[in-house]
Parts: C-alpha cells; sequence; structure tokens
DNA sequence: TTATTTTTAGGGGTATTCCCCTAAAAATTA
DNA sequence: TAATTTTTAGGGGAATACCCCTAAAAATAA
C-alpha cells in the first residue's frame, strides 16, 4: 500500500459539504487527485475507467443509498478504502455501513483536524473510530428498538409516498393498477421496516427520515 | 435597512457546513462579522450581548429545533433576518419553518452561487424560493387556501398531541377518562377545522403548525 | 342573565386499517 | 443455473377509523 492515495473520489448531493471535504483533504497534505461528483450517475460513469483508491461517500444521497454504492463498486476496487460521511448515530445505520465492506464511517459533527486524522488513520489501514461510533457498536450487542435507516426498494417508496399524500388503499390500488391486497402487504412491510406501530407513526418516520423524494 | 449586514450568526453543529456557510458568506463580499456556533448555549449567550442582523440557521441541531430559536429571539431582533438551512425538502417542514417566522428557508442542494444569491435577496427583504419550496408551498396553499386559520380548542390540541403520538382513540380514552364516542367528535371535528381527509392529513397539519410539542 | 362556545356522549352504520396466514410470478443477484 | 429478493395477490377476521345524525351538560363571553 502506497503512504499516499494518488485518486480520490468524494460523492456528495450538497455543494457546501463537498467543498468542506475537499478542504479537509487539502489539511492532509497529500498530492492527491480529488475527483467530486454530486450525482451517482455522473461518478458511476467516471469509475468505468478510473481506479481511484481512496472513496468519500455521503450516506444520504438523493435517490441512492451510500451503502449501495459500496456493495456494487466494493469488489470492483478491493484495495480502495471506502469512507462513509454521514450525520447519523444509529446503532444500526452503522453496523450496517461496515457490513457493507466499509472501512470507516465518520460523522459529519467531526472537526476538520479529527476528520484529517479518521481519513488518515483509516487510509493506513487502521481502524478510526470515533466516541458515537464507538459507542454504538459497543451497544449493538442489546436488541433494542432503535429505528435503522431502513432501506426501502422503490415500489415501497412509491407507495409511502401516496400514502403520506393521504391516498387510501383502494386509490392507490387503483392509480397504480395493483390489487388492494398488495398494497396491504407493502403497508404492512412498511410498518415492520419502519418500526411503527400504524399510519400515523408512518407519516412522521417518513418525514424525519426524509424518505419522501 | 443598511445594504449590508453587520453581524451575521451561523448556527451548525456540522464543522465542515459551518465552514462551508462561512466560505459562501465570504463570496457575497460583505464586510459583515461572521460569529459561528456549534451549539445553542455559546449561541444564547452571545445574543443576550449582541445584535446580529442576519442569522443562518441549521434545522437540526442536535437537542435543539432550529425552529425553536427562531420563536426565541423573533421578538429580540424583529429587523433581522433569519434563514434556515436544512436538508428536508418535506412542504409540512418547510411550512413550518416560515410560520415560525423564518425569512427564508433554503436546501442545502444550492450550488454556492445559488446560495449567496439566497442569502443577498432574501437579505433585501425579497423572497427567495429555490424550485422544491416553491413545488411545495404552492401545493399547499392551494389546498389551504380554502380553509381559514384554524383556532383549535385546548381540548382539540391536547388530543391531536395524542393521535399523533401514534394513540387510537380507545388508549386516548383511556388516558383523558373520557368515552370513546367523545374523542371521536374531537377527531371528526379537527378533520372539519384543518381541512384533512384523514389522520394523515392531521399527522402533517400538526407538524406545519408545530403542534407535536 | 342570556347567548355562545366548548365539551361531553350517544345511536347506527360504512369504510378502512391492520393483522394473521400463504404463495406464486417476476426480477435480481450470486 | 441456482438462490434470493421483490412484487404480486389472495382468504379471513378483528380492530379502528370515519361519517351521518342528535343533544345535553358545562364553561365562557356578551
Amino acid at each position: 500500500m502506497n503512504s499516499q492515495p494518488k485518486l480520490v473520489v468524494i460523492i456528495d448531493d450538497h455543494p457546501i459539504i463537498l467543498k468542506g471535504l475537499k478542504d479537509v483533504l487539502l489539511e492532509t497534505e497529500w498530492n492527491a487527485t480529488v475527483k467530486t461528483f454530486d450525482n451517482y450517475n455522473d461518478m458511476s460513469a467516471f469509475l468505468e475507467n478510473n481506479n481511484p483508491d481512496l472513496f468519500l461517500i455521503d450516506l444520504q444521497l438523493k435517490g441512492k443509498d451510500g451503502r449501495d454504492i459500496i456493495s456494487e463498486w466494493r469488489d470492483h476496487f478491493p484495495k480502495a478504502k471506502m469512507i462513509i460521511i454521514s450525520s447519523f448515530e444509529d446503532p444500526s445505520v452503522i453496523l450496517s455501513v461496515f457490513n457493507r465492506g466499509a472501512n470507516g464511517y465518520l460523522i459529519k459533527n467531526l472537526s476538520f483536524p479529527e476528520m484529517v486524522e479518521g481519513i488518515k488513520t483509516i487510509w493506513r489501514g487502521e481502524k478510526y473510530f470515533q466516541e458515537e461510533v464507538k459507542a454504538a457498536l459497543s451497544q449493538k450487542n442489546s436488541s433494542q428498538a432503535c429505528y435503522s435507516l431502513p432501506r426501502l426498494t422503490s415500489r415501497e417508496k412509491e407507495i409511502l409516498q401516496l400514502i403520506v399524500q393521504e391516498k387510501t388503499t383502494k386509490e392507490i390500488a387503483e392509480t397504480l393498477f395493483l390489487s388492494e391486497k398488495t398494497i396491504e402487504s407493502h403497508r404492512s412491510n412498511l410498518y415492520l421496516k419502519l418500526g411503527v406501530k400504524n399510519v400515523v407513526g408512518l407519516v412522521k418516520r417518513a418525514i424525519e427520515l426524509d424518505l419522501l423524494k
């Protein structure tokens, strides 16, 4: 492993954070080329002909879960380090990220020096767990009802949006040309995945997790 | 109103965004003093002895809702412009922000030039609605304009809050030692007053009206 | 006091949600 | 190809929500 990364890729749909992360990398005093993307399609096209050795990936891209990006490219770049940048401190989320093959998880509340240290440490192949992550991982043993950032299927998202538009099961079925029973199945799965009791919880969780995109 | 703000306050618990917003302000070529905070206590202390004329407030501070900051200081600084910076695009959330007296709502997916333009526009006292915000508001106004501002009775508010806590009619009746029929009556009145179709609309409207606390 | 609003509660019924269960196409992934 | 996930859809039933209606105490305002 080289002492410095040659090509770093950053993906985040918030320009402010994109620039912030670029600034963080400047402070590492690396000579790496830094390529930034605000959407997955552009990044995907770029990766076809390039071999980054370090990835900084936002967890919540619009229309794309950062974890899926890891899953899709982990095998193409087995030696690359992949770091998820997130604002979530939820144990289930953090664990799911590492289960996908991420090399690190950095929460956005880190200061610049901490962020630099974290990235450098992970680049060296060592572990870097900030307090929140450490706590989350050790706490994970006890099975708790902490809600995870659920990975909804596209159909589930579609139906969730219609539910939040005050549409009834019947109306949704008519809209999508499906059986009411199908909609009911998806409803049940949504309740299960989001860990809520009824449609009231569904609406609240959908809004608070920003799932309505 | 001066052509330039003299003292700008930014509050966000993510250092990256804090720096990003500061960089955005640099591009405005204002001579304003910029004061940044990563927690509410420090900011609160600062505000006791200072008079900022422009606020950039993150919606999701840990332990503090950005909207509450507006509510608490709006009257102290009636002439100041208060802008919420958020990643949420949900209509209910956006509306609730303006209901608290915010002068603007900027989503973090804005590019730097757009962010600069937005801040400058709002500073001038004009409206700046990016597409997502415009869509959210127009979607709301059309369905809401028909109904006058609802003034809920205390009992109705109480029941509304319990409904939003995912409680059923039966549970609410038991909690308040009332008949289920009474709760049903209040439910019906709530739907009528708020102009919604069912409990889904009720939850959304409750969020807009900040009745969840 | 009188008028108004709020709060309470009922009857009776329909609509919808929510839960258990199974299961087979269809699409994706390995 | 084989395994897995997603999407589809059903049966049956219990619980809850929702809608029409009326109406009497109770609190509040005029």
